[in-house]
DNA sequence: CATGAATGAGTATTCATTCAT
DNA sequence: AATGAATGAATACTCATTCAT
């Protein structure tokens, strides 16, 4: 991938997470980039095209960047949930409880009027909730019997995704906190 | 309050709920409400002011639109939490799963660059809150005694807001389903 | 006058001094005055009437606001010439050199596209160039013979205009001092 | 310089001296300048860096446009002051005493509320002292001993300043002409 | 592949003014 | 005389995109 194509798909990451997708113009994409108006057109075909790309590139970088490191980290695969979500705590908290979940952000935003890019981003969020799901199978035995390992990762997905919209839109962690309690007390139940 | 501001609200409600705030152009408000855009600019301080009239307006409609029917048609106070999550559903069933919680939507858009608005999504996911957390007050004892009522409300609250953002993102039910399930069964292991 | 058009009067003044005419307008003259727009209208054709309005009144305040004082202020008729620029610095002064005269300020501004108007202005320089002249006029006896004393009126107004444009500019009062010493000096050669 | 901003450069220059700054919509500059809106905007940031590049441009033309053909035509050096007078009197009288100094305009207008432009304009008033000053510098054996070039250099510019701002007023030649004939006796007196 | 000028519809907002009460 | 809602053209400016070099 060249090297302008790159910084494009970077500094549009972090700009649609930032402000989102509307509200970011090209111009500042392209002015923070270092890349003129151009050549972006010669990489993607549009602005839509571009957040493809961003999303594609979130989808690659899932399990490296986002579930890989929690699973070298921790070896308990019920509790792994907890150190994912752990980390997104974190991002909340070192910026001011701004910057949540970026395919979130752009869910809400993107889904009704975007139908191309709808998959791409049901498909983060259909890898992240398998990779959620194969620790919980992994801990199948120390659940009731009943258990489904794809609907509870959907359960902590869920949470989490709803607990970062209403911290932020309190602007302290505490709604995230209590969410997550929550969660482990259903898991605990689960494991009773 | 006056004819024009008052359509103006409910335009501008409609449209920042099907379209987000900043996809939504004043220029569209204006048009399909019937109304000049000096007036616009009369009755609200500009967009922003809007949007937060909007919100007011979605917070004096919670009780009589949203939670009050429930109230009115089921009188098991647990039950009136799926009651109402089943309303919601009907909402996304009727429209393809475009349209959500109008605050859900707003919440993640414009928590980030939109200070003076932060407080009224908080307040309206307060109130809605307050109200659930009311019903499991009044079946607390049919709840383990540790069960924070509040603490429980908010995690209805995330699990809704987290379960319509997959269901918008699939494009179907089956995600709000599966969430709603888990926290059924939740509500079943803390009345066991 | 009623109280609301004096008001009107009075804060158009101020705010065409301070801001011009097409950069104040009509809306912050309401606030400012207090005044509902249909009063003004009431009062006043419109803006243009308005602006009329101020230099008609502008007229009215010269002798007893502008020049009367300087005459009961100092007997020496050449002397007031230099106490009446020191008044204008005096309002340069206070104000960082942003305030000078009101009616140099529309003068090149509304002369060339507002006809009605220009007379008015006009009619302002004259009347101040009629009392110089009439103070220039009591000390003929001291002048060289060929002193035209309207004629030297002019040039002390041309001299305050241009010194006040030029301290506006710059932000100091230094040009507006030298050109004030240039005039004494033309002064004193005229009295030798 | 390309050939769209040389375009708007000069139909703004023109239009703002025609019109004033706050008279001359963006719209009206970009229509006759045959530019479209998004052009303007690649060239300059805006209304008031266009104003900065007309005052520029204004700056570079000084010496060759306005003093230079002074000096071809005329070799006496306090002469040359009259001619450039004169130039400044033929250019009220082909316009109807409508066009005067295109900096003394926009001066009075703008010099308060836009603080990047005022510099500007005083260094084109400075520039056109220093000319002046030059030509008085040349002449200094015929003058009194105690002229100060520079200070004569600014009564000559608060003098055509002036006589333009009351030229404009009355719509007639006769305040130009008076102050230029005061002027002129005042220089008659120093080389006595 | 890069450059950066050009495009022109679109943005939110302000303008002076009118008018029914 | 006063009120304040309504009017709609005009304001400065930004948008995503195109295209010749």
């Amino acid at each position: 991938m060249s090297d302008t194509k790159d910084r494009l798909l970077q500094t549009a990451a972090r700009l649609f997470h930032e402000q989102g997708y509307h509200a970011t113009g090209v111009a500042t994409i392209l002015r923070e980039a270092g890349v003129n108006s151009g050549s972006l057109y010669h990489h993607f075909a549009g602005k839509e095209a571009l957040l493809r790309g961003v999303l594609d590139w979130y989808l690659d970088q899932l399990r490296p960047v986002i579930t890989g490191p929690v699973e070298a980290a921790e070896s308990d695969p019920l509790e792994r949930i907890f150190v994912l979500l752990g980390n997104y705590r974190a991002m909340l908290e070192s910026t001011g409880c701004v910057l949540g979940c970026p395919i979130g952000n752009l869910a809400l935003e993107v889904s009704a009027d975007h139908p191309a890019v709808r998959p791409l981003i049901d498909a983060n969020f259909a890898q992240w909730r398998a990779v959620v799901a194969s620790w919980i199978d992994q801990a199948r035995d120390r659940l009731l019997d009943d258990v489904d390992a794809e609907a509870l990762a959907l359960f902590v997905l869920t949470t989490m995704e709803g607990a970062i919209m209403l911290a932020r839109a309190r602007g302290t962690l505490e709604p995230f906190d209590v969410a997550v309690a929550n969660l482990r007390r259903h898991v605990e139940l689960l494991t009773a």
